[in-house]
DNA sequence: CCCGTGGGTGTTATCGCTAACACTAACTCC
DNA sequence: GGAGTTAGTGTTAGCGATAACACCCACGGG
């Protein structure tokens, strides 16, 4: 047997008690020097096809797997990449971070997660400082908030951060859909039907996404000479959608409702299933996401849908670009597509 | 100013061109020596709080952050926990992952996730080697299919893995969610309201969930001697559970149905509608997970309520505890609850 | 008064890896 | 035939932290 060059022992000891075998070892199986070894590993220099071969079956008999440590010490890239991430099981933030892990797997970095419960200013800050300890070589931040913006923008010019969805005036890239026309779609598609107006279940005031969807609505009625009426304020929730859906079903002049995602967008329907009130026959609702259970509403909900999986390998693509010295005030928009279904269909 | 006892330069360069501050640079600046300030920032071994003070103010003026990876390479610790996670928005993985993840960050680890977009024995394995190449500490497995029990039958002895929702043959900790039980009360609710029978739209027959919850319904329905339908599969999603429900709709003796899951509940709603089928007055039916939406179908759905969260926070201390040493074998349920909702209300 | 003890600090070795360079042998080129 | 080249390999020096031990000093007890 291969004598170890090393004092040898039990020092990081797995479960088992047994060290793992490191590049030293491995070479003292092969007879060669622990940089052929490396050589082998990484496919750095010429190494002859018998050697490696010899280190190759070595690697394999020990089970030998590198240290990343070690190697992250010496290189100073860990291959690691963080994503501050919103705890919540909304269809978006989800979708985009498999998007995220993707393509950031495909490119050879791994993804530690850090989320974040309530968003805030300091809670964003501290998931940013928490994944800069693990020393990832950049951060994506999925948090569409207000506030999140505000806390980009203390963003360290030295750093690579980018956002998805929010902090648009933050001096770093940010990747977004185009809520606004997004919003613009299904409000026109509505007006379209021959509604006088049409009425919005808002999402939180601190999200962005749900200012930029009220917005384009409110543009969108505006540049039809439409009447806007009160906003509706919302939670996101499908309860929150089903208490806008029992006020809304006592106005007489109820024709059409855009509400603010799918879910509370199936709040509405249940209240208004409730009320007696039929939809498309006598109220027309449309929802934003296309999430997947949308097309089995009732009735199938018209929507807007949102590239969720594309939004995350776009963002991955920009932090991948910010990584190598690109600019901080790069944007990125993906446009979504309206989806017509039967809650907008004929009476 | 302080001289840097290195020879310095820009050596671990950032975006900005300058290398990050170590130990060693803090030390020069607070004129101490770097194990001075090792002893500061890890509370290890005494310093005189007027030192102290002088090494605080040197790290906070040089915005000195600890390397992980030096660290990790001397202690062996790496302070990191795998995930390998299905790549879908399935509402309870989703859920488990944050459950974990917080109970995780709680205890200072950090989480990296290793997606897998079909689970199968290799890409499983993949995952679980891809994470351990990232020295994770311990590896949690949330692939609730029968493959990945498979997978995991191969799980190394010397290296902590749990799984959750699935592996139930593997030699690893496995917490789950008894689903057995929680279809038995679902179907036990329906036949109590005179049902003769419950029919079933199963889940994907690889997966164990679909597989317990399918066995539990049966077994009830054969304890109460009520005849047992065929089983009709869907893939958990809403489009297959409306299939589902259109070739149901032609049943004659047609009273009761229990869906897999809510996904698929909501299909099937659907699909009775149109068939001008009304629940709960012609058919009741009843789901499995109460997603936040189950409450607003229409009508809302009587389901089985899963605690996700608590399945992650405990699924975290099994691994804890495999880490610590703890048996392979360690098995943890959690008992689900049945939501009733109109579904299965009164006619 | 000397020794032991513990507080407070420094010195050195080491973790496992890659970068940089050194070296040998064979081969090409004029 | 001497001077490059190039393939193939080894040696050495760090990366930035912690561990282990050494050291100095003040203090208390016999």
């Amino acid at each position: 047997m291969a004598e170890r060059p090393r004092s040898g022992g039990p020092l990081k000891a797995t479960a088992a008690g047994t060290r793992q075998p490191s590049l030293t070892d491995v070479a003292g199986v092969a007879g060669v020097s622990h940089m052929t070894v490396s050589r082998v590993i990484n496919g750095t220099g010429p190494v002859r096809p018998e050697t490696r071969a010899r280190v190759l079956a070595a690697i394999e008999e020990l089970g030998y797997r590198p240290n990343s440590a070690a190697r992250a010490l010496v290189t100073g890239r860990t291959g690691t990449l963080g994503v501050v991430a919103l705890e919540s099981n909304l269809y978006g933030p989800a979708s985009t971070l498999y998007g995220i892990e993707n393509a950031a797997r495909e490119a050879g970095y791994a993804i530690t997660i850090s989320s974040v419960s309530r968003p805030g200013r300091s809670s964003i800050a501290d998931a940013v400082e928490n994944l800069r300890r693990q020393a990832v070589e950049g951060i994506i931040v999925i948090a569409p908030h207000v506030s999140a913006g505000r806390a980009l923008e203390a963003a360290p010019a030295d750093f690579p951060v980018v956002a998805v969805g929010g902090g648009e005036t933050a001096p770093v890239p940010v990747i977004s859909v185009d809520q606004r026309d997004g919003a613009r779609r299904a409000t026109e598609h509505l007006l379209a039907l021959g509604h006088r107006t049409v009425w919005h279940i808002a999402g939180p005031e601190d999200w962005l996404e749900a200012r930029d969807r009220e917005l384009g609505w409110r543009e969108t009625l505006e540049r039809h000479g439409a009447g806007v009426p009160r906003v509706i304020r919302g939670d996101w929730s499908s309860r929150s959608g089903y208490e806008a859906g029992r006020s809304l079903a006592k106005e007489k002049d109820l024709d059409a409702v855009f509400a603010g995602n799918d879910q509370m967008a199936l709040g509405l329907l249940r209240a208004f299933a409730e009320a007696g009130i039929s939809v498309p026959r006598d109220v027309r609702v449309a929802g934003f996401d296309d999430v997947p259970e949308a097309a089995y509403f009732t009735p199938p909900l018209t929507t807007v849908r949102q590239d969720f999986i594309e939004v995350g390998r776009r963002t991955f693509g920009l932090l991948a670009g910010r990584m190598d010295g690109g600019d901080r005030h790069a944007r990125a928009l993906v446009v979504p597509e309206l989806i017509v279904r039967e809650s907008t269909g004929p009476r």
